[in-house]
DNA sequence: TGCAATGTACAACGATCGTTTTACATTGGT
DNA sequence: ACCAATGTAAAACGATCGTTGTACATTGCA
């Protein structure tokens, strides 16, 4: 695993775990098994980690979310934080973090969300044979919240998202 | 206004607007308008301060939400977003923020979260005449999904909340 | 009149922050 | 054989962190 690789799986365990702010360098070099100096001459500088932890970590999980129904989208997301662990979105938390102010963070969630809403959208036609973004944006409002309710409601919430979603669909098919 | 309410007011906009770690103890200070001798007298410490501030919230928040219908819990998240904004729940970001490591913050978070389900449940078993935990859950991750999707989707995401809702019920009647 | 409480201003504490510097070791390719 | 690249270890940078100490002003009640 090279250097930039390890580098960017630590900063997202630990950003995750511990927050953004509350992560020292110091810590980051010794969990990434490197020295300080080769940690700059990667990273940049922290704000830099954090984007690029954020764009590697929408890769993933966009690529988790390549489904084709929107049942499938809600089993993606059983799967996710069953692996991922029940956290909170690290998009939405480290834009909190930093009060939006740091731009290649703002702009590193900013492209993540209109992906995701856009996935949705798809997902919705394609499982309709029309668009509806008044379904798609109820969808999404299902899965956001399944991930933020899980962190203190467990599983169970992300299954009753995906009930409530059936419901919702098979109602707009009528 | 007396220094402690003064000085929980200052403290929960700045935590809500740039972040609980991100706000130095001289920002407060100066916000509050009061001497650092002063902040800690009636403070504590920092953790200390954002678990008032928590409770104090969830005592504003649980107030609006006194409401008889689901669909009133939805137009009540709808005032609230337009009075405080959209910067996602705080009692969640407090906890992300500081890994959950923090006895008196994660206390906080978990009481709120306790009451805002209980309250769920009370106005759902008084919709339907008899209680509906599934329901009520699916009810919960729309309220939190329409909370942190308005964060990118503003209030949009709370009408579409408040109208699946509306057909969960409406289907739940039957 | 006087004491206790409550406030201010401000310097200082040690710790830790993100970042850079200095000096040196290892390695791979021409 | 040698240069360039890539890594390490460790100290140091100035800034800022949360918190406390010192010294003094104001006030309300006995």
């Amino acid at each position: 695993m090279d250097m930039t690789t390890k580098l960017i799986v630590a900063a997202e365990r630990l950003f995750d775990r511990h927050g953004y702010m509350a992560t020292g360098m110091d810590r980051l070099t010794e969990a990434a098994g490197m020295s300080s100096r080769t940690l700059y001459k990667h990273a940049g500088n922290k704000a830099q980690l954090m984007a690029r932890v954020l764009m590697e970590r929408n890769r993933r999980f966009m690529a988790r979310f390549e489904v084709q129904t929107v049942d499938a989208l809600f089993a993606a997301l059983e799967d996710w934080v069953r692996v991922e662990g029940t956290r909170g979105c690290l998009f939405l938390r480290s834009r909190a973090e930093t009060g939006g102010d740091t731009p290649e963070i703002a702009e590193a969630v900013a492209a993540h969300k209109a992906a995701f809403h856009r996935r949705i959208e798809q997902v919705v036609e394609a499982n309709l044979g029309h668009e509806d973004p008044i379904l798609a944006e109820q969808v999404l409002v299902l899965l956001e919240g399944a991930t933020h309710a899980a962190v203190y409601r467990g599983a169970d919430a992300v299954s009753a998202a995906r009930a409530a979603a059936s419901i919702l669909i098979a109602k707009a098919r009528t």
